[in-house]
DNA sequence: AAATTTGACAAACAAATGTTTCAATGGTTT
DNA sequence: AAACCATTGAAACATTTGTTTGTCAAATTT
């Protein structure tokens, strides 16, 4: 047991494989132990010997996946905001954007996106205990740096705009990488003129759609309590 | 039995309204079927008998919902036209989004706006027979009319475009609507700044935010298939 | 080589939940 | 008044699903 690690760990190692593609294939409520365990090729109780529950197996899954594209949206911010810097210029919005959305959709690696659409899709939908703990210690990092950077990036808006904002954004990529397939409300609505299956265009056009959303502000303070209502008329107030 | 049509359904009654009720604040797989009876004072066994089991009552309340907010939409979005002909003008972009937005987010009756949230949500997370009924016999025709009255406030999209981002704003709607109450992701990263129960504020910035989303473009052709790479960077550009 | 630990497996268990059964009740009709 | 029918209620039923148990085989350690 101490040479064969490999050998050892094979069963796990499959579970933890199969969970991560049902889970993004099938959601995490589709996936039931026996299911996941038949097509990893083990039994049943193999799923808690190993991770002691289905529970912990998913956090696991999720934690790993949501670190993962921390660590790279992270890492794009920081080049961004270096690279704005040493221009003595302001971090430009679309790149910003870009820079969030491609953690989400990506053709090189599109299981990324839908396990964290899930993630946050389930968490949406039914909170739970682990739900939390994996969107506040690996996501919520993410939303504070992104905020910041679209606000430094967006001097036309208010502090409380830019979180709005940044909480729209979110919502329609999530959405959006929900609504997959073929079998897609776009893809049958438009008359397969849009298909969300291709990620190049699907990227594109979010970008588009969020950096016009983010352009135009109307600058309300940060104690703004609703009174906007001439908003939206001009770009770029200021 | 022929003459207390009102004694007779009160138990009927209570249940379809309980349900409505619990639907919206517990989301659909959060209500059991013992939870809702007790609840509505009647036994379990009545929400079988008068409906003809838990399906068949969501079917019912939801369908409710939805053909209530379409009505009310296509009646806004009809006036709305009818208007812009009359002064011989476009239809104004942001009329038309105020409206689609105003059937979700209305302090008059949050309850719908978060029913057709929860219902279009758990269309996403897992499909259904029944939610792709009503999803096709009601919000389909919303959709159409308003993807056609979004392209012709916005003629420097392609119909393509209009077909995305028709869709990426119900997603940030849908979103915003799931994520109400104090207890809000929105709320505690902006540290109390963004309250999305403040219907009127949440309103007024999801309108500003999807506005300027459909302002710019760069009207892509229906064959478009990726190649927008230069797009978003100045205002109309026809 | 013996003892111990690890891992796998079949089966059973337990809890949640939608649904059905069947007898009792109360009003309605004849 | 008697028959009838809709409604109710308690209990049982059936199914799904996560989890645990107890046994066995193989590998590892002593």
């Amino acid at each position: 047991m101490r040479l064969n690690h490999t050998i050892e760990k094979q069963t796990k190692s499959r579970i933890r494989h199969v969970a991560e593609e049902m889970f993004a294939t099938h959601g995490i409520g589709g996936v039931t132990t026996r299911a996941l365990a038949e097509k990893a090729g083990a039994n049943t109780a193999a799923v808690n010997y190993h991770f002691g529950g289905k529970d912990n197996l998913a956090t696991e899954v999720f934690r790993d996946v949501a670190h993962r594209s921390t660590v790279r949206r992270l890492a794009n911010l920081d080049r961004i905001e270096t690279e704005a810097r040493a221009n003595d210029a302001r971090p430009d919005l679309r790149a910003v954007i870009e820079s969030f959305v491609d953690a989400y959709v990506n053709e090189d690696d599109p299981r990324t996106g839908l396990l964290l659409a899930r993630l946050v899709l389930k968490h949406r939908v039914e909170p739970n205990e682990w739900t939390r703990a994996v969107v506040r210690d690996e996501l919520d990092r993410v939303a504070e740096r992104y905020v910041v950077a679209l606000g430094n990036a967006t001097p036309q808006l208010g502090p409380a705009e830019v979180h709005w904002r940044y909480h729209f954004m979110v919502g329609s990529i999530l959405m959006t990488l929900s609504d997959d397939g073929p079998e897609s409300r776009l893809q049958r609505l438009s008359g397969g003129l849009c298909k969300p299956a291709d990620k190049r265009v699907l990227r594109t056009q979010l970008v588009d759609f969020l950096t016009g959303a983010f352009l135009i502000g109307n600058k309300a303070g940060p104690d703004d309590d609703g009174h906007p209502e001439q908003a939206g008329g001009s770009p770029v107030d200021d």
